[in-house]
Order: C-alpha cells, then sequence, then structure tokens
RNA sequence: GACUCGUUGGUGAAGUGGUUUAACACGCUGCCCUCUCAAGGCAGUAUUCACGGGUUCGAAACCCGUACGAGUUACCA
C-alpha cells in the first residue's frame, strides 16, 4: 500500500493532474508589470468597508498597470453564506465603479480562469490535494472533536504553542494501511497538510506595506479540506486560485499576516512561486477608550451599504478610503482635481503599517460637502435623482413634481469659486430646502426667531417690508438697499459697524430685520441667500407666508 | 497563555541620522469679513515623537529593554 492508494481511495474520480490544470490555465498573456489582482470576499451578505478598501487597492493596481481585477467567490463556509450575497458585492462593486474584468454572476462567466466560484471549484482542489497525497505532503486525520479541543486545553495550560504540529500531530505518523483500512471503515476525517517547516527556523518574507517580515516557519499540520462538504479551507483555496489565476498580488487584511508562513510553505510544497502580498492596516474605530476593529455588529459604518443609503457621493469614499491609504493622496487630488483616482501614483510601501487607521466620518464628511459644493447643479441633479430613486422617496418627490425648480433650488450660490456647502450627502437634501416646498413648509411649525420675538413687531416688519419696499423686479444690490431703508425707517440700525460699535443705541439692527423675514420664511434662522430665497419663492407665496403673522 | 505586527497632537498622518524651530488635511479655539449660516481670510492648537537606557558631534529616525494596543491562535474567511 502506497500514498498512491491511498490517494486513489479518498479521490477515485480525479484524473486530472496538476500539468493538465496548467495547461488549462495558462500564464496571462499581459504586459510585463502587469497586476492580476482579485476581490476575494465570502458571501455573507455584506461588504465590509477593509474589504471594500482592499478591493480598491486591487481595482487601482489592476487598472494601473494594464492588468486584471477579478472577482472571486470564496463560498467555501456554507454556513455563513446568504442569498443574494454575490448580488450585493455585484452592486456595490458596479455603484462605485469598480467593475471586475473577470466574474461569475448571474449564470454568466467572464473571463477564462475560472470557475469563479470556489463551491464550483472543487475538481480542481481535490486535484491538488491529491497530489499532496501522492507526494506524501498531505494525510487524513481522523482526530475527533472533543479531541483536539482537549489537546488545545493542555497546551494552554502548559504554555505551550497550541496547535497539531510535532507530536500532537497524531494522525500524522499513521500507516497508509490504518488510514485506508478507518476510510473503508467509514469514519470521518479531514484531509491535513503535512509540515516540514521547524517553528524555530526563520525566514524572510517581503511585505509590500511592511517591508522585509522576519517570521517562524511554519509547523502546523493545518486542515486543508474539511470533513463534511469536502471542500477546502481558506488557505488551501488561496494556494490553487491565485495559482490557477495568476494572481500577482494579494491584498488582504493584516489579520492574515499570522498565515502567511502556512501560505507559503504550502506554496513551496506545491512548486510554486507565491504571489506578493500586500497587509492592509485594519480599520478601527474608537469605542470610549480604546480602539477596536471596525464591527458590522455594532458599527453601521463598518458596512459599505451605510455610505450608499446615506447618499455620501462616490468620490467622496473613495476619496476618504484613498486618503487613508496614501495619505499625500489628498494633497495630490487637490493639486490635481480634474484627474481620477486610478492616475494617482498609489505605493504599497507609502501605506501606513501602524496599528490601524480609524475611519473618520467628519473628514469623509468634509470630503463629501466639497465634493457635493463643487458639482454643478447638473451634476448634483443626476446624482441625487439617481441616489434618490432606490434610496430616498422623499428627495425623488420633491425632484420629480418640478426638476427645473429643484435644480434652482440647489443652484444657490453654486457653480461659482467658493460654492455653499450645505449638503453633506444626497440624503441630507431634503431637510436643507424642505421649506422651499410648500407642502412640506405647512408642516414646520417651530419658528426660530431670535432677538425678536414680540408679535406685533414681527408683524410690523413683515408687513412694511412686503407692501412698502418687495420689488420682483429689484437686483441684489438694490433689494438689500431696500432692505436697510426698511431697517432705518423702523428704527433700527441700517449700518452693522455703527451698530456693532454702539449696540445700545438702537432697538437693533438690520440682521435683525433680516432674520425676521427669513425665518417668517423658511422658520430657520440659518439658510443660504435670503435674496435668492425670495427671488425663488416670489412674491405671492412670500406674502402668503409673512400672513400668518398678521 | 503563546505567537505576530504596531506605538508621531483630538483624528488621518508626513518624516528612514543634520535646511523638521515635526509637512499637509480634518477637527477645535479666537479674530476679521458679513443680512443669518456656510464659505473665505488671519492667527492659535505636539518645546516634542509611549517610557527607560544606549550608539552618535548630532535621533522621532539606529540598537536593547519595559509598558501599552491590536491581530492570530477553528473542519470562518
Amino acid at each position: 500500500m502506497t500514498n498512491h492508494d491511498l490517494a486513489n481511495l479518498i479521490f477515485p474520480n480525479i484524473t486530472k493532474t496538476m500539468e493538465d490544470y496548467e495547461k488549462e490555465y495558462p500564464a496571462r498573456n499581459l504586459k510585463e508589470n502587469a497586476c492580476v489582482t482579485r476581490f476575494a470576499p465570502s458571501p455573507t451578505g455584506f461588504v465590509h468597508i477593509g474589504n471594500f478598501q482592499a478591493a480598491l487597492i486591487d481595482f487601482v493596481m489592476a487598472k494601473k498597470s494594464g492588468g486584471v481585477f477579478y472577482l472571486r467567490n470564496e463560498d467555501t463556509d456554507k454556513s455563513r453564506e446568504v442569498d443574494q450575497a454575490v448580488e450585493i458585492i455585484m452592486q456595490v462593486l458596479r455603484y462605485y465603479g469598480m467593475e471586475p474584468d473577470e466574474y461569475e454572476y448571474d449564470g454568466k462567466v467572464i473571463g477564462n480562469y475560472g470557475p469563479y466560484i470556489q463551491s464550483e471549484r472543487k475538481e480542481i482542489y481535490h486535484a491538488g490535494i491529491k497530489h499532496l497525497i501522492e507526494i506524501g505532503r498531505a494525510y487524513p486525520c481522523f482526530c475527533e472533536k472533543e479531541h483536539l479541543d482537549q489537546m488545545r486545553e493542555n497546551q494552554e495550560k502548559n504554555k505551550m504553542r497550541t496547535g497539531y504540529y510535532g507530536r500532537y500531530a497524531t494522525c500524522r505518523n499513521m500507516s497508509v494501511e490504518e488510514a485506508i483500512e478507518k476510510i473503508k471503515a467509514g469514519i470521518p476525517y479531514v484531509i491535513r497538510f503535512r509540515s516540514n517547516g521547524n517553528f524555530d527556523d526563520r525566514f524572510w518574507f517581503d511585505d509590500l506595506v511592511r517591508g522585509k517580515l522576519y517570521l517562524n516557519q511554519n509547523d502546523q499540520d493545518i486542515v486543508i479540506m474539511k470533513s463534511d462538504n469536502l471542500l477546502p479551507t481558506y488557505h488551501f483555496a488561496h494556494i490553487i486560485d491565485d495559482h490557477f489565476m495568476h494572481t500577482t498580488h494579494v491584498v488582504r487584511g493584516e489579520e492574515w499576516l499570522p498565515s502567511v508562513a502556512v501560505h507559503i510553505e504550502l506554496f513551496e510544497a506545491m512548486g510554486w512561486t507565491p504571489p506578493k502580498y500586500i497587509h492592509t492596516p485594519l480599520i478601527l474605530k474608537q469605542d470610549g477608550e480604546i480602539k477596536r476593529k471596525i464591527s458590522k455588529r455594532k458599527d453601521p459604518e463598518a458596512l459599505m451599504s451605510y455610505y450608499m443609503e446615506k447618499g455620501y457621493p462616490v468620490e467622496a469614499v473613495i476619496e476618504a478610503l484613498m486618503t487613508i491609504i496614501n495619505s499625500n493622496y489628498e494633497e495630490w487630488h487637490t493639486a490635481n482635481p480634474d484627474k481620477s483616482f486610478l492616475d494617482f501614483d498609489f505605493q504599497a510601501k507609502k501605506m501606513s503599517s501602524s496599528g490601524g487607521a480609524l475611519f473618520d466620518l467628519e473628514k469623509l464628511n468634509n470630503i463629501s460637502k466639497n465634493i457635493i459644493s463643487k458639482m454643478d447643479k447638473e451634476t448634483l441633479y443626476q446624482n441625487a435623482y439617481e441616489w434618490s430613486k432606490t434610496y430616498s422617496d422623499v428627495l425623488k418627490n420633491l425632484i420629480e413634481q418640478d426638476p427645473e425648480y429643484f435644480k434652482q433650488i440647489i443652484n444657490i450660490e453654486r457653480e461659482q469659486k467658493k460654492p455653499r456647502k450645505d449638503y453633506e450627502t444626497y440624503a441630507s437634501i431634503p431637510n436643507e430646502i424642505c421649506y422651499m416646498y410648500d407642502d412640506l413648509f405647512e408642516k414646520m411649525d417651530t419658528y426660530d426667531f431670535q432677538k425678536i420675538t414680540d408679535k406685533n413687531e414681527i408683524a410690523t416688519i413683515l408687513k412694511t417690508y412686503i407692501e412698502d419696499y418687495y420689488d420682483e423686479q429689484d437686483d441684489k444690490d438694490t433689494w438689500f438697499q431696500k432692505i436697510k431703508e426698511l431697517t432705518t425707517k423702523l428704527g433700527y440700525c441700517a449700518d452693522m459697524k455703527a451698530y456693532k460699535e454702539n449696540p445700545e443705541a438702537y432697538k437693533g439692527s438690520v440682521a435683525d430685520i433680516s432674520t425676521v423675514i427669513r425665518v417668517a420664511l423658511t422658520t430657520r434662522s440659518m439658510t443660504p441667500d435670503l435674496y435668492e430665497l425670495l427671488r425663488l419663492l416670489g412674491k405671492e407665496r412670500i406674502e402668503k407666508r409673512f400672513k400668518k403673522f398678521y
């Protein structure tokens, strides 16, 4: 009995060899330094911001180098899989303009290196495992969970490293005969890798972010194939897939760093060259005193759906993430406002390798405000409208009842050198402009009058203004002149400088008069330019709103 | 517990032995401008790079300890 017999017993139907697959998946025909990268999420139904960030790096590297960015569905853990998960992932990628070059979705396989769904790649994995068994680098393990748990407990108690290695790897020394016997008897088993490493020996590993790392060799006989569904574990799928799909750069979170020794040894055992690795810092979250890994359970902002639902512009999210990735991105982008993030000279080495970055929502908000403020009204209108179709009926209705009117509102103090920054997200638009819509305005009943609160005085101001001073034909200067005339007539101070120097000498100032008009019109004391609002509202509606006060 | 990676202001960070009296951006504070708010302008916001030693003419940068943080330690990825 030989390893060959064992391999054939376990995988009787696997006839293809590694050489066959090498032929089936030949090297890609790309120019010399082209990067082949992949986004390889597990289909949990969410796209985590950390994974998305990795995908962004993948995308940038592939596109900049004229390479390939592909999507691979890592569904080897069937218990975590969720319906529609791939659809959600594709939606997110498309929303952010990161269409993969190769993928398998909706029954279509795009690309020559598929299947791109791991559960459909069983045969390839099995062929790989069969190969490892034949060369003596993998073996069946019949240890039960209870035994393993017990073992780990003992190891911990004795302050040993935990795991299946060295003398703890009991099944590693089982004879082929015995293994065959057990398999024939129907005893469940996993396949483990037979490590040749020595934990006390070290080796250099070159991470593109951190540089050279001095790591201990792997000596763990890790599980490479699970017992229940015969699918590989992540570690083995990674080796097979990234080899045959010819991935050149693997971008993943630093939580994978402790596994690289395993991966390197696995690649060696297969006789292959490992890809380059980029281990990105984790995205952390400030939680009271401590920083912790951002989690989808506790932190809504951990998921990309959050940014989509809130209506952050695509560019804003990309910019915020790029800024974390390479902090010189922002400077570069302000210097090159018309360039796309794909023109940016991304460098893995420039990524911070420090413990992890806090994703700063305030910074995102600032970026978002700036980006929205720089859109012309047509662009904002298009973006907001598109967004509202899936995420906001309120906004959609406002836009649809009169698109032109909507554009005029959002165009107040826009399309100029220093545009207003009122809108943080698309979702924030309705609240900023609701008073410009009569039906919504009717529902607003808390008037934020500031200094002048006397009802009679308010009535006098409004009535006098609309009857004696307001003229729709006035240009802005004339309009403000008249406001000043009104101010003087009612005994207030029209000159702010004079007023500030001696506020006691007056009933109030032109600011107070303007505020009364503004609040009566909008209920709010803080709004964009009053002149523009008046023009858009028109005399009839102004009068109607004023009349509530007299 | 063991192993790994880290530690520069409130935040993201620049910085790899001497034009750094620590860049830039966000935030915060004050002033100016101003019909409000926002924007904008100006100024301030780490005498110091977790701590303790060392190397050096010179260190945030190199070395050694300590402390702290995070990650891993699954038939999850």
